[in-house]
DNA sequence: GCCGTTGTGTATCTTAAGTTACAGAACCCG
DNA sequence: CGGGTTCTGTAACTTAAGATACACAACGGC
């Protein structure tokens, strides 16, 4: 696994319908984007990383903010027994929040990304983000709506690890996962789901087994397909308090 | 319990002097303020509230930015059972995130927060705030910072849920406690500390006396003084985890 | 001092979660 | 197709956490 290499040298997308296009997943920011906002996009380099790079780590300073035109970012941490939590997700129209904290006031704050996929994205460098969130009211916007919505994440997070079973979160997960991918198998294994949540990979065989049964999936290997996504909501909403086998 | 009512009318503090006592706690907004700022800040009313007051729940809807002045305010979330969360803690010197969510996007998120002690808080109103953010460096760094600091602080309560094991969570939050106060006794009840922690006042209890035993703390009604802050941080620590009773 | 209220201590029991320890299946590649 | 690797299934066991159910101590008015 190598550290933030680029698998090509970075572009300039320069122009301005090349940048539209590039950042088609960003309605937030480029539709109410003004001439600050874009000036500063067009200072923007692209940048290429291959899946499972790990984009930074523990205390590693960042000078950029980096905007994913495609591909994803898992922003984890790990606990000394080899378990991990997925604390959010970055994704196109998405921006790694935990980057700012850098971006801010240098400080580092240490978790750990890595590219799940390939991944594209608009480095930023960091003068003029600073420029940018002075000058554009929308790219201001842009940026304090996303932290925001990452700290109502993780608060539900919290929730979660506080007061839900286990096999409810499972279901959850499973849930909003099959909703991303519109009902279409999900193609991780059970350890990187166990990584997902905080646990051990024995569990999730454990309750992914007890969802089969309950007929709400189907397993394969490496694979999982919804079988019916109502009872799998019905669990998920915690009538699966009195676990009926 | 009455609701985010004044106990008092809310005062225009004007003059900058005057601010600039009030703010005394906020050394990072008010040694870097530039002039837009204390704009800003003198469009601000002085509120008061009473302790136990709450400030905002579930999905209530806020106008204003708080900062405060004197006091503190618990921010937390509550399950169905009855138990507890605290998410963070708004004290002199931050502000409550979970209020700019409002600010930033009318979108709201359901917390809770409550006035712990009396409170007195300099409240700007929504396009004050916004032009804020626009007009002064100093006070966008700011309001960046403290989100920024959340984030950190919350994925730390993550991992902490997580990975570790409540004795240990129980004993790096009494650290924590008596850094603040300077070693002077916490004065909480169990009840109280199981809502810190997310978890039961039964386990508080036992873990609590098990600290006692290992001769950590003293225990009183109402109230915890600090014994030994070494092993009580060598029990926090986690050399703890082959529990010597 | 009496009595209701609030806080604490604790023993017992139940359950969720994690651990250990394998067996075997599926897959991958030479 | 053979052999290593990765993934899954599962049983048995251990431990943390929570629930239940009281007893009793401290405190706060009146």
């Amino acid at each position: 696994m190598n550290f933030a290499t680029l698998s090509r040298p970075p572009a300039t997308p320069g122009d301005y319908d090349t940048l539209k296009h590039l950042l088609a997943d960003y309605p937030g920011l480029i539709e109410t984007a003004d001439s600050y906002c874009w000036k500063m996009l067009s200072t923007a380099k692209l940048h290429s990383f291959d899946a499972n790079t790990v984009l930074f780590h523990e205390s590693m300073e960042c000078k950029h903010l980096m905007l994913i035109v495609e591909g994803s970012a898992r922003v984890y941490k790990e606990s000394d027994e080899g378990r991990e939590v997925t604390l959010y997700r970055v994704e196109p129209g998405q921006l790694c929040v935990h980057n700012l904290n850098n971006l801010v006031d240098g400080a580092s704050y240490p978790v750990m990304a890595q590219a799940e996929t390939a991944i594209r994205g608009l480095a930023i460098p960091r003068p003029e983000f600073h420029k940018a969130l002075a000058e554009s009211t929308s790219f201001r916007n842009y940026v304090l709506r996303t932290l925001t919505e990452r700290l109502s994440h993780m608060a539900d997070l919290i929730t979660g690890l506080a007061f839900d079973r286990l096999d409810l979160r499972v279901a959850c997960w499973l849930m909003q996962q099959f909703e991303r991918s519109r009902s279409q198998p999900i193609e991780l294994t059970h350890n990187e789901i166990a990584h997902e949540l905080g646990t051990t990979r024995e569990m999730v065989s454990r309750i992914l087994k007890e969802l089969e049964h309950k007929r709400c999936i189907q397993l394969a290997r490496g694979r999982i397909y919804l079988q019916c996504k109502y009872t799998l909501r019905l669990v998920g909403e915690g009538k699966g308090k009195q676990r009926l086998k």
